[in-house]
DNA sequence: ATACCGATGGACT
DNA sequence: GTCCATCGGTATA
């Protein structure tokens, strides 16, 4: 068994974002990220969770971003352009959300895609928005854990009802990196970050970091 | 365990 | 029209 995750001993005091965190380009934010807190009170109904796999988007430079084309903002983008810490989310599929936070400085479209979540607050209630298991691994599902919709494009961050909160540091022995799920341009680029063993993380393969420690295989 | 398939809506060619 | 930063069900191994 490898180390224990941080959060297992406990549920972390909420805490501001360190200055600065967000201003960075979207892989290190995207790194940065694992460990930290998802707090939502949508609905009224608290649900929280530890952030475990993110994907990182680096704007027009990367052919898998929604910001990649050079045609600049569409009206889908256009809050990537804007500054960091606010909420690009988005349907696919026609049926599913995907919540991103936006980084980097006013301009950059940076964004990292919120993949998973280990599930720490309001179990009973993700259960009963998602109706099954499991909670919150995958975009699509933390979304519906959580109850973001549309609604919050363009959401601040910093309030509620959808909080981005620092948490726990995560080791680098602990983290895995990967291609992104899913995507067909810039498939080989290694910009996706999850926690080794962590319950929340959608897939545990990763061609790019073979991460000595780590044997994998635990369970949920 | 992996593989395929359909649902469904909006952005884009 | 086509392409998805997906998911859940069903099928096959």
């Amino acid at each position: 068994m490898p180390s224990p995750l941080p959060w297992q001993s406990g549920l972390a005091p909420g805490a501001e974002l360190p200055a600065g965190f967000l201003l960075r380009p979207a892989l290190e934010v995207a790194r940065g990220l694992l460990g930290y807190r998802l707090v939502s009170t949508i609905g009224g109904r608290r649900t929280s969770g530890v952030i475990v796999e993110t994907e990182a988007y680096d704007g027009p430079n990367d052919p898998a971003s929604h910001a990649a084309t050079l045609r600049g903002p569409t009206k889908r983008n256009a809050v990537m352009f804007g500054p960091a810490g606010f909420s690009y989310v988005y349907r696919i599929y026609g049926m599913h959300w995907c919540m991103n936070v936006v980084t980097g400085p006013e301009g950059d479209a940076g964004a990292v895609l919120l993949r998973g979540l280990h599930a720490m607050e309001g179990q009973k209630v993700m259960k009963q928005r998602r109706g099954c298991e499991p909670l919150s691994t995958g975009p699509g599902r933390l979304c519906e854990a959580l109850g973001i919709t549309g609604e919050l494009y363009g959401h601040d961050l910093r309030e509620e009802p959808l909080r981005l909160q620092a948490g726990w540091a995560v080791a680098h022995d602990m983290v895995g990196i990967s291609t992104r799920i899913g995507v067909s341009a810039a498939a080989d680029w290694p910009y996706r970050f999850y926690v080794l063993g962590a319950s929340g993380v959608s897939r545990h393969p990763g061609p790019t970091k073979p991460s000595a420690t780590a044997t994998e295989g635990s369970q949920e």
